[in-house]
DNA sequence: ATTCTAATGCAACAATGTTGCAAAAGTAAT
DNA sequence: ATTACTTTTGCAACATTGTTGCATTAGAAT
């Protein structure tokens, strides 16, 4: 079987990205650390997270993948969640409470959604 | 003034888009193309395409990015339908009659929305 | 045919992400 | 505390995707 270990890396950068209010990239994470660890252990760090379920992943309107803290997920990542962009201060924020509502026409079988807005947020409006 | 003009890439490449059914990613273009031009001509092709409002653009759900003819675009883009990427088959088609509905809890503007559905598409079900 | 300039090719670069492998460091057992 | 096991890390090397500068090519209007 195998058995996680914590190391300085995961503690940090699972503190970093659940404390924060919005999302963070990759390389937001790296400038945060400031040389803590390298940058492939960010990324292999980020896989587990997400494995484990502490975390979501994010892929913006931009393509930039970003990374938040997951609220209601158990082990089971279930995300119906909208994500707001915002163009001006370039933050991405978890929309929790809206979950939008659509309807398929055909046979499809969703798993997984990705939906996100973008425009400007409250504090920029 | 900017006179554009018409080129065999842009051509082919717009002709390309246009016809599939499914969208298309910049590396695929360049497979069919089979050296017609060089990448780079592809990335500046797909600009103007975008700017004209021929195609748009599309952000897999993991970051692949993927373009689509446009249909009920007149000079400025209005993208409120749904694009649905097949995990297994790959294809990512534009659900142009699913609109989505959602509501916003506190001041934001929107001007852009990027909503991709994964998961198994009718053919794959 | 001449002229103007949009469009292209090429090389060089940057950003992001992946992989292999040896070294380092958790963790549990002794 | 020491040992043994295996996860995790660092480093180098690589792949993919996208951008930029500049000289050259080639539409299209005259
Ligand atoms: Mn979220
Ligand atoms: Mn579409
Ligand atoms: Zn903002
Ligand atoms: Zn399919």
């Amino acid at each position: 079987m195998k058995t996680a270990r914590n190391t300085a890396a995961k503690t940090e950068i699972q503190d970093l990205i659940v404390t924060s209010n919005v999302a963070l990239s990759h390389s937001e994470i790296q400038k945060s650390l400031d040389g803590l660890c390298d940058r492939v252990t960010i990324y292999r760090v980020l896989e587990r997270l997400l494995e484990e379920g502490t975390i979501h992943k994010i892929v913006n309107v931009d393509g930039v993948v970003k990374y938040a803290g997951c609220h209601s997920c158990s082990k089971k990542h279930s995300h119906n969640h909208i994500h707001f962009s915002c163009q001006k201060c370039k933050a991405v924020t978890c929309l929790e409470d809206v979950e939008p509502s659509y309807k398929l026409p055909k046979n499809y079988k969703v798993s997984e959604m990705n939906f996100t807005l973008s425009g400007l947020c409250p504090q920029c409006l």
